[in-house]
DNA sequence: GATTAATATATGAGTTTTCATATTAAATGA
DNA sequence: TCATTTAATATGAAAACTCATATATTAATC
């Protein structure tokens, strides 16, 4: 409170938010995700909808769980899409023989059709896009977010963390609250 | 079609979707904000209305629309946030004089208070979140990120392009279904 | 091996969010 | 100026989402 300036109009100073990691790192996924969501619509699919066929392109087979973490959304949320796919025809879900808790999901021919085709127009909206990244910022984005994503993530037990026996991995970020 | 691999369990291939930039995107996303948005929840926060808040912090008495852009969420729903916001007392809303149909959001002494305080927790820990980054994937992100933006944006009218009189600008990016 | 804890999925219920559209006001243009 | 189009916000109703918790099953502990 100290300069009053009224900015009736028109300023558009830098400002916070513009220059704010979480908010260029959610505006641009938010950017570039609406153009491939176009299309992922326009198949008749929601968006974890797509990533669940993604998903299970690269692992058949995958429990409702893995594919909440992958797809982004919550368990209970991906327990009824799972069941509206499987209504669609597109996957079809067995119980798994050694823990009958879980719930496999296998995709169906018209699924397995359907997430071909989507994957395959993915790489190539990939491909564009990246390309159209200046100089060297398209090689420079996915390690970058690779490194975010490593510092962040619980660390999956995959490339486990052998020999850390004293707790100080995962170690909560300080300075929050 | 080709190698039937049964892939059983535990196969965790690389696969398509753990490299695909949107994925990528979207998950550095969510990852990195989960953090944040604690700290905004624990001050009784939705995630948009504390978006509003640095956004108002920014540039004070913006308009709805404006706040919908910059929050990344629907018009309709940031109406209603708004409305919210201001029963709380957070901010007030005013009809623009010139403009009798927009309205002018602008933040309370309280909404200012609130404002300020995440503003600057939000600076610490992105801080804190840059610096855990290894290498030069710090300093590499955000350029990386506003480069994306700038080639997905629309090309706001700031810095604006003049002398484009052929309907060329603005042409949609091709390769999409 | 009975008891307790943890895991995986499902579900009820309330809240949010979206979609289409209404409403009001300003801009355009004939 | 009057009609037409565009812009800014609001709103009803349907769909989606979240939260807490139930249920079933496996793992752990004693």
């Amino acid at each position: 409170m100290q300069a009053p300036r009224e900015n009736t109009d028109s300023d558009a100073s830098p400002g916070f938010v513009s220059d704010y990691l979480l908010y260029l790192l959610a505006a641009a996924s938010d950017a570039a995700s609406a153009q491939f969501h176009q299309t992922v619509r326009a198949a008749g699919l929601r968006v974890p909808e797509w990533r669940v066929l993604a998903c299970l392109l690269d692992e058949d087979g995958a429990m409702i769980t893995q594919l909440a973490t992958v797809a982004l959304a919550e368990q209970s949320r991906l327990t009824r899409i799972i069941l509206q796919m499987e209504k669609r025809g597109l996957v079809v879900r067995r119980g798994d023989a050694a823990d009958k808790r879980r719930v496999r999901v296998h995709l169906t021919p018209q699924g397995r059709a359907l997430a071909t085709d989507l994957v395959t127009q993915a790489k190539v909206h990939e491909a564009v896009l990246i390309r159209r990244l200046s100089g060297g910022d398209g090689a420079r984005l996915k390690p970058a977010l690779r490194s975010l994503l490593e510092v962040l993530e619980p660390s999956m037990p995959e490339t486990a963390p052998r020999e850390m026996h004293q707790k100080t991995g995962s170690q909560v970020i300080e300075n929050m609250d």
